[in-house]
DNA sequence: GTAAAGTCTGACATCCATGTCAGAGTCAAG
DNA sequence: CTTGACTCTGACATGGATGTCAGACTTTAC
């Protein structure tokens, strides 16, 4: 599909969408005219890298993380040795981040908790 | 204390405890001469802010939760009934990042253990 | 073959979290 | 008092994610 396309379906802007590209989140193959040509997975992707983009991760680290996922989803499996410790250490990032946000959830449902219950009674 | 030796204890730059005082995030007594004067609780404020950026909230949505966090840290319990909604709608959007850094996480593990384990060998 | 819609690149603009610096006032130790 | 360390405010700067716009080319529909 074409960018437009994509954009619609994912609700990011096709500037964003080139955006990523240039900062290596998506690599869609290039008609002889130039034009952008995503896979349906991309679509898939691009959520994703949204949600991590939310979820405080910048696009360098995002970038780190995705040529392995989608290796994974492809099945293709052993890949990219020489970065095997950039992933670890990548993984350790996120773990970091889950338990921060975990205890930040932890935080708001104690002041969730705390408020009354009778609000509009 | 000072804005120093809370900035040295926290780790956060001085700038930047200034910047949250302005965006509503801490709420400093002053000295007659203008000197600000942070309380030993605002250790773990300061703390806690820089948790929920970390986490990709922003100030304006921090600012919002901080209130009705000091308050039941302080256990003057009610609170601000009218951001309840939006609380719960952060809390929501936590779970969905925890859960997306968990399934991120899923594959870079998936990915390292389809690594060959001879790497040097 | 022409018009409309879609796409390309590249530049400029904005918002937010930060850094840095300057000039002036404050405080504490000699 | 004076000096040095600390603080205040305010301005300018930057990097990252994003918006917008312009000018040129492509594709599709008629």
């Amino acid at each position: 599909m074409h960018i437009g396309e994509l954009s619609r379906r994912t609700g990011v802007s096709e500037r964003l969408l080139r955006y990523y590209e240039k900062q290596g989140l998506l690599w869609p193959e290039r008609s002889a005219s130039g034009y952008r040509h995503y896979q349906e997975s991309d679509v898939d992707t691009v959520l994703r890298i949204r949600r991590l983009l939310a979820a405080g991760l910048n696009t360098e680290t995002i970038a780190l993380v995705m040529p392995c996922v989608r290796i994974k989803a492809g099945n293709l499996v052993p890949v990219c040795p020489e970065v095997i410790d950039d992933l670890r250490r990548q993984r350790d990032r996120l773990t970091q981040a889950i338990e921060d946000l975990q205890a930040s959830r932890d935080l708001l449902d104690a002041a969730l908790a705390a408020a009354p219950l009778d609000l509009t009674a």
